[in-house]
DNA sequence: CGTCGGGTTGAGTCCATTCAACTTCGGTGG
DNA sequence: CCACCGAAGTTGAATGGACTCAACCCGACG
């Protein structure tokens, strides 16, 4: 069942079998939730981190006028709130976009790790630092991409990081979001979101029906985003 | 000389004379940088991590229309490029905004750390995921605030942050960036960027002249910026 | 067969952009 | 000494991107 998490860790570096155990040991439970539950909430202080094994989920978070704006999405094998184990605080909530099942691995196990284990450590660790790498890289889209390019980068993204993980069919993979949720992702309106899409549509470089996105030009819409893959750190060294 | 990094790892958590011990023996190499001048080169694979100690400095991404997208300020004691030391390859340059001062830290010795010193470690690993936390607050700023709140929320950090540091003088805090430069943070227009700043000072909850941010209302400018300072995660407990 | 959530389209308004002019101010050389 | 220069800041006007409000379509589902 950890198998996402084991698939994301060795694509930065080589995983041991006792790395592994160590891994399936710090599991303490597993847990289901539906579409538009929080598998972690805003504010809390949880006494264990939650590992996403199946499933899309998203975090965010929701300013005084209701508008919410989602700054990561997390894939199968992403340990979506590692940060609380050092943050204690989460200063935002992770919600499922698609039914998603989970682990929880207990903080006090996880702390035995860092202290035994330096070099899972360092891979758990460079793990939280592809996320602040996807981060800017939104930043960037946010601030000074056209709207279509910030799309074909989304999307460019997301296929990457789950082919991964093994979450993707030849050049398409499932993507439940409705328009609505997409424009909480750019930071836009419902209706201008729609009108992005149509444009992205038009330029034939993907298909999108369905709530499964198709690449159909990889190149193109690659040049239309400027995707770079080198912030995921796709590269298996020692670290 | 590296008193800014103590303080800011200390505000998270008790730092031990040992721990700054090994902190100081890290270090191999002192440098100066002019404003303008990379401290880090984008595509790089630098054996050295930066600890900035005197000035201000930014992450930046550049597109391949000239775009340049700012993505984090760095003030003194921010260990700006620990990233590297896992990641590896630089995604983005880090860029001196004022003449900078920096100790460079041995990636070999750094590693020795992460084997010998399991506390040490995770507040260094704290200091990355507070750094991915800002990251999602500029998210949530590009995406869903006005330009005059998203203004106030990057006053209301840098206030902080640097007072953490004793970079602030009573309300006061200098601030070298030019109104260009700014832009690049925002993701705006020069001229927009001009009027924004405008439209702020007329509340009168800053002002800003000669390079020096002075806030003449906490409350007002916190309350237009939604301010909240969670996410920075200063609070002093075990970690 | 009607309803409801999502998606799509149109029209008018507002925000942000571009291009352009003009000001301010510190610095530099005649 | 001051005339000129360049960099940064400010302002105006026109264009275009994004927003709101509103209507309408459509397929799933009770």
């Amino acid at each position: 069942m950890l198998e996402p998490l084991y698939l994301q860790l060795q694509q930065h570096d080589a995983l041991s079998d006792d790395e592994r155990a160590m891994l399936a040991d710090v599991i303490v439970r597993e847990k289901d939730f539906e579409v538009g539950q929080d598998l972690v909430v805003a504010g809390s202080r949880p006494a264990y981190s939650t590992v996403l094994v199946e499933g899309l989920a998203a975090r965010y978070k929701v300013l005084q006028n209701g508008g919410r704006q989602f700054t990561a999405f997390q894939v199968p094998g992403d340990f979506v709130d590692l940060h609380a184990f050092l943050l204690k605080t989460m200063d935002h909530g992770i919600v499922a976009l698609s039914p998603c099942r989970v682990m929880l691995a207990d903080h006090a196990k996880l702390r035995a790790v860092t202290e035994q284990a330096p070099h899972l450590t360092r891979l758990l660790w460079l793990d939280t630092l592809v996320d602040g790498a996807i981060h800017r890289e939104w930043i960037v889209a946010m601030g000074r991409r056209s709207s279509a390019s910030h799309l074909a980068h989304l999307i460019c993204e997301l296929y990457v990081r789950l082919q991964v993980v093994k979450q993707t069919e030849g050049m398409s993979f499932r993507f439940p979001l409705s328009q609505a949720e997409m424009a909480d992702v750019m930071g836009l309106s419902v209706v201008h979101m729609n009108r992005v899409i149509a444009e992205l549509r038009k330029t034939e470089a993907i298909s999108w029906v369905n709530h499964t996105i198709s690449i159909l030009d990889w190149d193109r819409l690659a040049a239309i985003a400027e995707f770079d893959p080198t912030y995921l750190s796709m590269t298996t060294e020692p670290r």
